[in-house]
DNA sequence: GCTTTATATATTATCGATAATAGAGAGGTG
DNA sequence: CACCTCTCTATTATCGATAATATATAAAGC
């Protein structure tokens, strides 16, 4: 018999995991205000847990809090973002440093994402087009197999959403793409150092795009 | 009149800075139990706020939480410190790469540590001695103005206090110390790139200790 | 004796209600 | 009209009590 583990989640987490979700598809922009009752109602579910779940999002920086007033979903500021931007850069550019031993598994999984970037990007979905290039960039992460590193890489996804969309919108998706197939050479008949130094440019060249937007 | 801002915390956030000032002072240690009921009793307040405090202390990653059991201070184990000290140093040598224009004031400061460290390497004051290296790479982070990589920096404040202790407590604090000074010398001479370069060497000479003696 | 099933206990998880607070608006006062 | 004070309302903050859950212990069956 399959282990057939029963979900018995929270209902703290549960509506921690909801709100994220709002947050993420947009159902709650930057600024709006999230009331502990309305929440509650909404769930059928008293005051508390709602506030703990609030609370939580708010540990992890995705609202802002007032005392007695209330929270407001929390809106990035462009120096945050920028912020948000150069720490996956390092984070990214040193996973790439430490991997170990074959590449084959990495390059394989790059390689779907560049796939279904390039198809994206072909058909002019963007949505579709982010979600690979997230997955791009996180599978580089994970490859360095530090669950820290691959925790605070994700745990500034909201900033980088921000970004993303921006210059998504405002360069052509098959240049943007050109910046990665280079990368996954590079590792594949390189090594780490070049590839290490491509991913670096491609920081970089959004980076400058990112300028002359903003 | 001086602006006299009255003070008025909440009850929760009190309650989170109490038990954060506890787990640095060792009065509570990893592994320890935390009972919501014990701690509102001491406090003289309901459950709530308590509940409200821990559950923060959970998103912060200070403790481990099992559903309907309870939670305990988080004890880091090896995995997680080494890898914490990974981002770190992504983290530091990418702070070394932001740095722009003059590193004068940089430069100084460090110099300051490099004093302490002497002064408390000579004295055989381990304490001392983990303060000013603590403060050193700081610093680093602090100059490239980015305050989001910062703080998670500091994030990593528990799992490096584990690593510290034991790789001061044997390996000759002189012979740490050494490894700095070249740093803030190829900094003030050389640039960033080689200072950089330096800087992975600290990392990966402290790597190699940890690997010895853990 | 070993495994399983009940029971008890300790603890967290959630609830509904009340208290505290901040902000908006009405009404008075110079 | 500007300014202050008071009241009212919306909302959060806290409380005390109850429900749900997990662990430990004891009893029962094989």
């Amino acid at each position: 018999m399959t282990k057939q583990k029963i979900v018995r989640l929270s209902l703290r987490d549960q509506i921690k995991s909801i709100l994220i979700d709002r947050m993420i598809d947009g159902e709650l922009s930057p600024g709006d205000r999230i009331k502990e009752l309305a929440i509650a109602q909404e769930f059928g579910t008293s005051q508390a847990p709602v506030r703990e779940a609030i609370r939580c999002l708010e540990t992890l920086g995705y609202v802002e809090h007032t005392p007695h007033v209330g929270v407001t979903v929390r809106t990035f500021c462009k120096k945050e973002i920028e912020e948000a931007y150069q720490v996956r850069e390092a984070l990214e550019v040193h996973s790439v440093s430490l991997i170990k031993g074959t590449v084959e598994t990495l390059v394989n999984e790059l390689n779907e994402c560049l796939e279904q970037m390039k198809r994206a990007a072909s058909d002019g979905n963007i949505r579709m087009f982010t979600q690979a290039d997230n997955r791009f960039h996180r599978s580089i992460v994970a490859f360095a197999s530090n669950a820290t590193m691959l925790s605070i890489w994700e745990s500034l996804k909201m900033q980088l959403q921000v970004i993303a969309t921006l210059v998504e919108a405002s360069m052509p998706l098959d240049r943007i793409y050109e910046l990665h197939p280079p990368i996954v050479k590079a590792l594949k008949d390189q090594g780490r150092i070049p590839a290490a130094r491509l991913l670096k440019g491609h920081y970089k060249a959004v980076s400058e795009h990112w300028e002359r937007i903003k």
